[in-house]
DNA sequence: TTCAGTTTGTTCGAATATCGAACAAGCGTT
DNA sequence: AACGCTTGTTCGATATTCGAACAAACTGAA
């Protein structure tokens, strides 16, 4: 169903930092013509889904309505809450989790550094698996063929002066991940951005997402970042992983409607 | 664009309570041939938005990335956190803000009771306007034509023994809120459950969303609810609606990317 | 177990909606 | 004001969706 995919496409090329768009920009973001952005903008208008204003198109909060199929009462997110808190009550800085979807990592759950109180913002963002802390360890779980392969597919964007792009740097990047336990990303994103994330592995050995604290590079060096996040880290990705078991279970069906 | 809208159902007819649902179910939950919603649901976890297992569909994390579309840096949610978590620290029970999405109320912000960090849950929840006190706010600020034409679509579900279903009565109740400007509702919507609403005003004089406090029956009385809650969810609601000027001026687009 | 009855999943031609090119309308620039 | 370029919209050829029919699985009773 090309319509559907298109669609969703386009829904998803809205961000916060592209709050508005044209036909062609939804064309252009989506990769499809104008005339089919046309009719999916409309059709998502008359829905409710957008807002049109003769020009721009904006999200409309039914958008949510999307995603709250996803977090069920027993869902990654809601397990992992106490533990990313507790984290960041100890770290002082934010703390996220993020899964493997696709060729990219998906943050499904965050604790703020500051503001007590998250409103999902950020939710839901994805970011390419290379240039993510969260992402080397995701990949890090990744037998040879499989990374082989992703290398194959990728071509790594250049995003501040400090990323890493040369395919056969970021192999051994990754290599160095599986062979430490961690990731560290030093500006590669966001200039000023610092992040160091751990495996959460479940009790089977599968890395089911990454745990990972941000800074500035203004407060924390890198070697700060590892001596003291890294530990925390560890003791909350472990207590989380022991706590999936559940979502496996919940697999095979046996709790259904309320 | 049929297909589309029929994706968009189907992922709107998962939720926390239906985690998982057969080619069967989804047809009828969404309205549409068993033919349509499996290949709606086939596009869907093609492009990793649901998962397959054989038998049931389920959602993936992917869908969050939908609704990261909406939120943007200035969105409601954003500004009413403050307020919301406000109100809770004074009540000490959940509060929420819920806007107008077609006839039902959507849930775009929540400061939860107990827990200090929200997870997004149940955010994106749509609830019929006639049944929830968040909803009864929003119908208040409707005029009469508008409300007639409503009453004419709806018909009312019975969901606990104390839900008012009766159209003549429904619209006595909004009359009531227009005149006291709040609304309660008193375990008409699940069995415990006592919530009372005001609206959120904008400085022009309209009504953007409406918040809430919900409360156990075990816990508060309706009287006491009215006693010690309407004043500081109206002090928050107005401290609210003074900052909603900023989304009205958004929209005449000044700033965009960052 | 076996056998109807019923529900569910899948297939395939008829019919509809989509695609891409061409047209029209803005918009900024010279 | 005219030009070039980008953007928005229309319309017929074409590929997709729709709905009915088929097949498979499940349910419950004998």
């Amino acid at each position: 169903m090309g319509g559907l995919a298109k669609g969703l496409a386009i829904i998803e090329a809205f961000s916060p930092h592209r709050t508005r768009m044209t036909v062609s920009d939804a064309a252009s973001a989506s990769g499809t013509t104008r005339a089919s952005a046309r009719r999916c903008l409309l059709t998502l208008t008359e829905l409710g889904y957008l807002d049109f204003d003769g020009k721009y198109f904006r999200p409309q909060p039914r958008l949510l309505a999307l995603s709250s199929a996803y977090s069920g009462p027993r869902s990654l997110p809601q397990l992992a809450q106490p533990f990313l808190k507790a984290a960041r009550d100890e770290l002082h800085e934010s703390v996220s989790l993020a899964v493997l979807s696709g060729d990219k990592g998906l943050f499904v759950a965050r604790s703020e550094a500051e503001r007590l109180v998250t409103t999902g913002i950020s939710l839901g963002t994805r970011i390419d698996l290379y240039c993510s802390a969260t992402g080397r360890v995701l990949l890090s779980a990744w037998d040879d063929e499989r990374l082989a392969a992703y290398f194959d597919r990728i071509k790594p964007d250049v995003r501040t002066r400090h990323s890493i792009v040369k395919k056969a740097a970021l192999r051994e990047v990754v290599k160095n991940v599986q062979k430490l336990g961690y990731a560290t990303i030093d500006q590669e994103l966001e200039m000023g951005l610092r992040s160091i994330a751990v495996p959460v592995v479940d009790e089977r050995g599968n890395v089911v997402a990454a745990m990972s604290a941000s800074t500035s590079t203004a407060r924390v060096s890198t070697v700060q970042m590892i001596n003291s996040f890294l530990l925390v880290l560890k003791a909350n990705a472990a207590g989380l992983g022991r706590l999936t078991a559940s979502l496996i279970t919940n697999r095979d069906d046996r709790v259904d409607l309320a």
